[in-house]
DNA sequence: TTTTGAATTGTTATATTATAACATCAAATA
DNA sequence: TATTTGATGTTATAATATAACAATTCAAAA
């Protein structure tokens, strides 16, 4: 694996990451006086465990599963609504599937790189994109709002599978 | 307007434009050896034509209205597959809607600028965003296959508009 | 503590987008 | 012309997402 990367694509323990993003996504809901209730938190950790991004209606299935009961789309997709706002997650676009979010504590936009071969996904954090998009931008008179970016390829580990 | 700008919001003459377009396609698909046949040429028509991105059921209504029968979702969902096999077409995640490609003659993958006032879209050719995406590839050990950028915002025009 | 208002969840129905599977037709070519 | 391939027609259905309204819960104000 390159050196000093900052993305992941392997992660080590999904359990302890996803305990730690829960802590972290309940301190980040108290700030923004949002409520962090307990289907929002099972659906968030969900999507947490989820070693890649994951459809509502499979959610849906695994919620339905925990809870032992039949439960409504509608009741998963305005939790995914709630946990986007509070950008604890994002979607990608292009799998109509939901992820948690890597480093939900400063906003951000949706930077993806998206492996082909084993689903999984990283999150970027690199700024010389957003600098490289907002150049075009001004030159094009156009006033940059949200975005996304998702980029298909193949994973580190991957590449050699063939 | 910002001088030099290489993208276009506003189209001085759509069907000018649309003609052109098509007689471009003409020529790539008998390159590719692929049929453009009539009905791919209705579709392709109808979504150059239109100033902002079609979605899949829209195209279907104006192509019934056109050809003054029933038809098949199917039938415009495998147009689109052709369209977008040749590059003639891209389709925007967000919007779950296709727009005509600005410049097919050459591979490229889809980046827009997304106008939120107006609703237009933007196609962007810089290569610095490209390359910026690539570096940060290296550094992740990531290997870049095709990819989309899907920017929203405020056109020039629009950014007065309150 | 009780009331009240606002936010959350439940429930039913339905909209929107997209694909599967198989039959028929048309065109290119052997 | 016979054959094969690609294109289209047709029917059904899958997959994703939202609308609308009722019931409940929660938290703050009275």
């Amino acid at each position: 694996m390159p050196e000093k990367s900052p993305i992941l694509f392997k992660r080590n323990d999904q359990k302890l990451f996803a305990e730690r993003a829960l802590a972290s996504a309940a301190k980040i809901c108290q700030a923004n006086d949002a409520r962090l209730t307990a289907q929002r938190k099972t659906i968030l950790e969900i999507i947490l465990l989820s070693t890649t991004p994951i459809g509502a209606y499979e959610v849906l299935e695994q919620l339905c599963r925990s809870v032992g009961k039949q439960i409504a789309p509608m009741t998963v997709y305005r939790a995914i609504d709630f946990l986007i706002e509070q950008r604890l997650i994002h979607r990608i676009a292009s799998l109509n599937a939901y992820v948690a979010c890597d480093h939900p504590e400063h906003s951000h936009n949706s930077y993806f790189f998206i492996c082909t071969g084993c689903g999984q996904t990283a999150e970027l954090r690199d700024k010389n994109i957003e600098k490289a998009i907002q150049k075009e931008a001004k030159r094009a008179g156009f006033a940059v709002g949200p975005h996304l970016l998702e980029v298909s390829g193949l994973c580190y580990y991957c590449q050699d599978q063939g």
